[in-house]
DNA sequence: CAAATACTTTACGTTAACGTAAAAGTAATA
DNA sequence: TATTACTTTTACGTTAACGTAAAGTATTTG
């Protein structure tokens, strides 16, 4: 299948159809039109789904175009190009700086849970 | 030093005091007062890197109190305990999810910028 | 062919997380 | 002691990311 409606997608992402316009307007997806019914691609699904991981990792919306938009073709300037790259290691400093955070808050989830268990076997139940 | 202004906190988190106040009006904080004036513990300080620690995974406020308040004292009852294992592993669950999101991100950004290091040389500059 | 489904645009509403401004109290300091 | 720096409360404003409702179009189905 080489096409999906928006319903579809919706279904799939679990996002309501207003979420998937709502990025267009935001210049986030631009499907193509089948009279006035939007069609998406098999790219325009695949930026959803980028759109939907940034979220998950707290990023905003134009944070995720930026990104998303590192991996179109029509970078041909140089200026852009490196340009680009500065966008790309700002980006990995956030995501590293992320990435101490949760090991740490998994580190103090596992303590967390190791003393509730402490706590209940103390309290005489095994 | 055993105590800290609400300015002082302010510049080492580099947040704004109306910040640091609006996570008191949500209960996320609940700073001494001397006088009028707030006077803040190593336990309030603590909170309050954990808080934007939550911030900086994406977690809304509320999210962050609940996680917070797992590593308060006063969980003697045994509902409660299980109850708050629960919610550890379902942060758990969330945070994993956010490590896959974020390595595949990486992956994502080390080929975007290797591609446009790649462009760049082959556009005759190295 | 009528009724239900899925799609569209337009537009106002809502929530979280603060920003910003005003007016006033307090503490340190020149 | 006067001014500067810091603090307080109160309250309305703002932005992002949609929600929700209305009203119309198109397509599929009994």
């Amino acid at each position: 299948m080489a096409e999906y409606s928006i319903s579809q997608l919706s279904k799939e992402f679990e996002v309501t159809t207003r979420t998937i316009r709502h990025y267009e307007e935001l210049g986030l997806l631009s499907p193509a039109r089948r009279g006035q019914t939007r069609v998406y691609s098999p790219a325009d699904r695949t930026r959803l789904k980028l759109i939907l991981r940034g979220k998950r990792l707290g990023l905003s919306l134009d944070d995720s175009r930026e990104i998303i938009d590192m991996y179109e073709p029509g970078k041909t300037n140089i200026d852009q190009l490196n340009k680009l790259i500065g966008a790309i290691q700002t980006q990995r400093h956030k995501l590293n700086q992320q990435l101490d955070d949760i090991s740490m808050l998994l580190k103090d989830l596992n303590k967390a849970e190791a003393d509730c268990i402490k706590a209940l076997k103390s309290n005489g139940l095994t």
